[in-house]
RNA sequence: UGAGGGAUGGUCUAGUGGCAAGACGGCGGGUUCUGGCCCCGUUAACCUAGGUUCGAAUCCUAGUCCCUCAGCCA
């Protein structure tokens, strides 16, 4: 922990300070990351859950893994099991506090209870729409219930009757007594309790009466002695519920601090529309590598790291917002520029032969593992007299700022010898098939002794050693900056957002990668094995992201201009 | 137009009455066996109008714009 560079403040931090400073919760910091099991975790869940670990870490508190799971309708094992992944995987422990709302409801239940006997609460027996109907306008008061008055020995023997299953989904619900003509629409006897007969993923039948988040969230903080109840931005106007509970019932009061949830450019983070992505077979499911949720990245091979960095980089803040992008990239190049090895693989072969090169030689030459890594050490490459070089390093007729390969000119083969192009071959169709080239026995291992400077390096791989592999190239799945505000967002999808490359030539080396770790294919990006999709005659590797190209941005300002 | 929130370079975030700072991006340059990394330089902001103050992004007043809320979802 002592690597941490120190951050900027944040606004809760200011309020954990104050608090600590007038020992409102004794010094002590328990917060908690609360995930509904209705879905998968996304890099926005990322930023609660960095923020909530993070501050328990940093003021010696600790942080609690809780299954918000009041609604068994869409709530099951299968989320539950990929949230604990997910968290553990971003690298956060929760270690023995790992909770579910379920764990409360008896205690809950007797909460319950405790306010109707206070005539706080009361069983209404209006339908859905007429409790709408009941509630009033964002400008109008509601109106109270008929059933608002009945007696405590009433409600308490129909709340039990409820607990029984005496009523039939939707026949009735218990709601909090407090204000129908309240400014603050939350406060208009918010409903509490509701009949589901349906089973529970962790309680089964055991009960047939479910509590509402507003009742289950602040007693379930204050019955795990949370002491900052962490939320988003929309729920700022159920922070008077979640006081007006606590207070009535007079029990251990967390603080609840809301902040502005992440938004991304060319991304959606809605759990809805996620859901729309996957079961509309746009992608091919949660984890598909363009997809923003955690099994996503973590299967495109982006480091926990660099996601917990672009946690930290991004802020809290309480303002809404959209971060760029390119930010997220940058943390995640950031991160493997340090850590990947480098290799060589050639995505879009163009065949090279070097025609002064003896036909049945093959040499090794030392190459670099990772230049930020002396660690790293050196590995042997195989070359000969038949290679593969990317078709984007050669044109024949090369515009100004072009200094990689064409004819009669001179490059580097990188770690390799000097090659000079001396024939273009091409079928009759006029593309090119191959190039003829020298080599300079004099250049080997990459230098020239008499000093003659190169203006490219160029990667390559030996045609008779290398690997066959797909190669699967991500961008971004939405043309728009701000895809979500389309009514269509599904029509805004970019249809080039995955591109198949197969016979990809890789070093021989790369036969030995292991799932999910990252390599950098030099000059191109960084790649990982695909652990799903991979045959062990087929290796399929992903582009995590691509290197910078300031040769791309020139192409196109030259594109631009002519 | 009820209530609750929010407005600082293109983007994100600091600032808590005393020199508007950092990161990403952009632009220019250096270095380089990756057109990567790294290094240097540069660009660019306090929503508006008043007021308090020696001094205001910060405090006060008024306004403008944006977000959230009318689930038996969370």
């Amino acid at each position: 922990m002592s690597s941490e560079i120190s951050l900027p403040s944040n606004f809760i931090r200011y309020i954990i300070n104050e608090d600590n400073e007038t020992g409102r919760y004794d010094n002590t910091v328990v917060t908690r990351f609360p995930p509904e099991p209705n879905g998968y975790l996304h890099i926005g869940h990322a930023k609660s859950i960095c923020l909530n670990f993070g501050l328990a870490r940093e003021y010696g508190g600790i942080c609690h893994l809780r299954f918000d799971d009041t609604n068994p309708g869409r709530e099951e094992v299968e989320y539950v099991d990929a949230i604990k992944e997910d968290v553990a995987w971003l690298g956060f422990d929760w270690g023995r506090h790992l909770y579910y709302a379920s764990d409360h409801f008896e205690k809950l239940y007797a909460y319950a209870v405790t306010l109707i006997r206070m005539g706080k609460a009361y069983v209404d027996h209006l339908t859905a729409d007429e409790i709408r109907e009941y509630r009033g306008t964002l400008t109008e008061p509601g109106r109270e219930s008929p059933y608002r008055s009945r007696s405590v020995e009433e409600n308490l023997g129909l709340f039990d009757a409820m607990r029984n299953g005496d009523f039939a989904d939707g026949q009735c619900v218990l709601r909090a007594k407090i204000n129908m003509a309240a400014p603050n629409i939350v406060m208009r006897d918010p409903t509490l309790y509701r009949i589901r007969k349906q089973a529970h993923h962790r309680t089964g039948d055991a009960w047939c009466i479910y509590p509402m988040y507003d009742f289950a969230h602040c007693l379930s903080d204050s019955i795990e002695g949370i002491t900052h109840s962490i939320c988003t931005l929309e729920f700022e106007n159920n922070r008077e519920l979640y006081d007006w509970i606590l207070d009535t019932l007079d029990t251990h009061h967390p603080r609840q601090i809301e902040f502005a949830r992440l938004n991304l450019t060319y991304t959606v983070l809605s759990k809805r529309r996620l859901i729309q992505l996957v079961e509309g077979g746009h992608v091919s499911g949660w984890d598909d590598p363009r997809m923003p949720t955690l099994s996503g990245l973590r299967r495109r091979g982006v480091p926990a790291a660099a996601v917990r960095n672009f946690c930290e980089r991004i802020g809290v803040a309480r303002r809404d917002s959209t971060v760029d992008f390119g930010l997220f990239e940058h943390c995640v190049r950031e991160l493997l520029n340090k850590s990947a090895p480098r290799v060589m693989a050639v995505l879009r072969p163009l065949k090279i032969v070097i025609t002064n090169y003896p036909e049945d030689r093959t040499e090794t030459l030392p190459a670099v593992n990772n230049p930020e890594d002396p660690d790293a050490g050196t590995r042997d490459i195989p070359f000969s007299r038949i290679l593969y070089v990317e078709r984007d390093d050669f044109m024949l007729d090369p515009p100004k700022k072009f200094f990689r390969l064409a004819p009669g000119r001179e490059v580097r083969l990188r770690y390799a010898y000097f090659i000079t192009c001396t024939d273009v071959i091409t079928d009759e169709q006029g593309n090119i098939v191959e190039l003829h080239c020298t080599y300079d026995p004099e250049t080997r291992g990459g230098d020239a002794p008499d000093g003659r400077k190169v203006k490219a390096t160029l990667h390559w791989v030996s045609a008779a050693h290398a690997i066959d592999a797909e190669v699967r190239l991500y961008s971004q799945l939405f043309f728009k900056e701000d895809p979500a505000g389309d009514d269509d967002f599904i029509a805004g999808m970019n249809p080039d957002s995955l591109e198949i490359l197969s016979g990809c030539k890789l070093e021989p080396s790369l036969a030995q990668a292991e799932p999910g770790v990252a390599h950098q294919f030099e000059r191109l990006g960084y790649f990982c094995n695909d652990g799903r999709d991979t045959m062990p005659d087929r290796p399929v590797f992903n582009r995590i992201v691509t290197l910078k190209d300031t040769w791309a941005k020139v192409q196109k300002t030259q594109g631009a201009s002519g």
